[in-house]
DNA sequence: CAAGTATTTAAAAAATTTTTGAAATATTTA
DNA sequence: TAAATATTTCAAAAATTTTTTAAATACTTG
């Protein structure tokens, strides 16, 4: 009949793990959603090679968007819009110098490198 | 004249750092190229909201696709598109269990899960 | 074995992201 | 002030990803 919910059923052995946590319920009430859609944010704007290049040369030494497209090999417009995803993501920052834009990371940018290497498969421990 | 190369000019202020770096062209040399391939890649299977949600659920229980299903709200292969995906980025595996699968963390997944928390902006140091 | 359940796969449609190329800005220099 | 330089912005085109729907698999149970 229409409107009819079928009703799903968990397999045994993982029911009872899940009765010990108080319930499917709630472990889905408890996941933390701010944190999962923050972590999304962060992780799409590095989802990127090119995004990810330009961080790692920043790590190293602030650059205006001319020696940041030879990083990437790019033209400037397409450098640009790359570089607008990272600042809109709050991952780097830009200042006048003259006719240039000199990018950098910003604190929370430096706090994302520096966590990497976590992310090498090498790592499985 | 056609094939003419324009030299680009790094500005002076940058340029004295960059030589006490060895040079532009070495600091370009230097980047990690597999590294920043790995970060890439991981960053992009965890792109998506729903994708990360999954992570944090199965960082909590091991689930079959029914449950994991109704963790992000969606139909059966919306899910086991996302699931294919966390699969190809060796974050999670599965194991058939009677008429399911029951999906998990790999090792690897695990241990960029336990990193997440750099992920907020909150953090910024 | 037939029917039911859980899940995957495939193909097409829809949505989003990226790239490109041209034009617009802002600043410096002649 | 005109010309040159560095960079951004915009709109259209191209590429990629996601969603949807239907059909295919594989296992379990009657």
């Amino acid at each position: 009949m229409a409107g009819v919910k079928k009703r799903f059923v968990i397999p045994e052995e993982i029911r009872v793990e899940v009765e010990e946590k108080g319930g499917f319920e709630r472990i889905i009430k408890e996941l933390p959603r701010d944190e999962i859609r923050m972590v999304a944010k962060v992780m799409n704007t590095l989802s990127d090679p090119q995004r990810v290049k330009i961080l790692y040369a920043l790590k190293r030494q602030r650059m205006c968007v001319c020696m940041l497209r030879k990083v990437i090999g790019s033209s400037y417009s397409r450098c640009s819009y790359h570089l607008s995803k990272l600042k809109k993501g709050g991952l780097v920052h830009s200042e006048r110098l003259g006719n240039y834009f000199i990018y950098s990371l910003t604190p929370f940018g430096k706090s994302i490198v520096k966590h990497f290497k976590k992310y090498r498969p090498e790592v499985r421990t």
